[in-house]
DNA sequence: AAAATAGTGTCTATGAGACACTATAGT
DNA sequence: ACTATAGTGTCTCATAGACACTATTTT
């Protein structure tokens, strides 16, 4: 069986807050308002997006990291991020971003929070949107090594009463400091992940298009951080319809071939 | 038993998500950088917060509305927010908006989501970040009609796919038109409630200081929109530990008398 | 005593965890 | 035959729902 690298697109849709519904057709006082109106009357804040970009590389957590070669916070890590330009959407943005700084297209993302202290960064007045978009190891190893600007780097969560603190970074060549508050926001990423677990099909997101039982196990378990009983698990997820048989295995391993499934949308037929 | 209208504030902390890390000190290269940086080079989009002021009355939601009386979206009503100062955290800026327009202090608040579409308000590009806050009905109603400048008005929600859609907002003289997009948010906001209901306080902040587990159960329905076993739904909130008895009981009704709890946050010993 | 609400006893259904067992491939 | 991983049978336990029952107050 050959390595499938383009994903079904059609898996990849946004699990962002949708931005739907447009004011209704100004009348005409409001339409000559709105000539004359001056937003920037109004001091005004810089807003980015920023983007916990991970995936499960040996059951624990990565993310890709960008070095900052520019002042503040020059020679530290940082996610992935930047400014929210007016004619885009925050996911527009999020989508750019991940372009630019990574050269992935059509990834999964939801909105994980708005972070809006006042010295969050030493720039001045910053507010950044955070999303995390999750992305199978594979194809994020193949597409950052192509990009280069980015790299992979293992997060190491401490738990923090019940939820994940600030984590550290980890490189091939030791530890990478993270700029900014994005220690705090890739912890939060994280228990975010935990929580929607059961509820979203996030960790779909995080496996190959074809994938056994065991690899989705294995997903689970890495986000958890914990162990989760086998049959207990396939008896959830195969009650929960998500999930639909290819109708092949995967052999060649040294043992018995497992069968492969497919994620099936909760919305499809 | 007399109605206590000044609650206990140590329960009334916010849950939003805290923004403590700051950007290490800046070395000397940083900080002359910093001193040349000017963030007004890159296009700034205006930045609001908005509050879905809830509460449950007659086992409905009921949010506080506010009437515009400037363009645009003149006449029609919208929740409580106002532009973010550039020296106020967005909890401050919340904290404040409530003051401001609703009169309200030390509600209870947690982050909802941010809203980036391009034309979301006519008036250029405005991101919103949307707060839910949640307050008994009886100090909501009280403190509201001193201020004035707000209303309460019930909303009605229609399922859309499991979860709600743009609601409809209903005062005392007939249907309130909602402004921009706050008939989503505050949408959004009831889906979130309930989604989070069985693993955050946030019932407790609905209902007076000293309760009834009739009161809370009334409050989950209402929530949830449906009925609640009643059995079941005491085992489990005594199970929680979230509930201590106060010792004293309602009397003066035409029936037997029930017995009075007070909200006890899980870190308390 | 009647009405009304507060609170409980108890059965059943569901589903998760534990864990040993069987199944089927490669070598 | 042996090893390794895939997959199942089955028991126990925890918890939620159903629902009828008892308890205690006011009128």
């Amino acid at each position: 069986m050959t390595r499938e690298s383009a994903r079904d697109r059609r898996e990849l849709v946004s699990m962002t807050a949708g931005d739907p519904p447009v004011h209704p057709p100004a009348d005409d006082e409001e339409a000559r308002f709105l000539a004359a109106y001056d937003l920037a009357a109004f001091p005004r804040p810089s807003v980015t997006v920023d983007v916990a970009l991970l995936t499960i590389v040996d059951g624990s957590f990565h993310a890709a990291l960008v070095r900052r070669d520019e002042q503040p916070a020059m020679g530290r890590w940082a996610l992935p991020g930047g400014f929210v330009r007016l004619d885009e959407s925050l996911e527009d943005a999020v989508a750019r971003v991940l372009r630019d700084k990574t050269g992935l297209h059509d990834v999964y993302t939801a909105q994980l929070a708005t972070f809006g202290a006042v010295d969050r960064d030493p720039r001045g007045r910053i507010i950044t949107v955070a999303y995390f978009a999750l992305v199978p190891a594979d194809r994020l190893a193949a597409e950052l090594a192509a990009g280069a600007r980015a790299t992979l780097a293992r997060l190491e969560v401490d738990e923090e009463g019940g939820s994940p603190g600030p984590v550290r970074a980890v490189g091939s060549a030791g530890p990478l400091p993270l700029a900014f508050d994005h220690a705090s926001i890739l912890g939060q990423a994280i228990g975010r992940l935990r929580g929607r677990l059961w509820y979203a099909p996030d960790a779909f997101a995080l496996v190959p298009n074809e994938f056994t039982l065991l690899d989705l196990q294995g997903t689970y378990e890495a986000i958890l951080g914990g162990r989760v009983d086998k049959n207990s698990f396939r008896r959830r997820i195969l009650a929960s319809g998500l999930v639909a048989p290819v109708g092949r295995r995967r052999e060649g391993l040294r043992s018995r071939p497992a069968e492969l499934f497919r994620f099936r949308p909760a919305d499809a037929t």
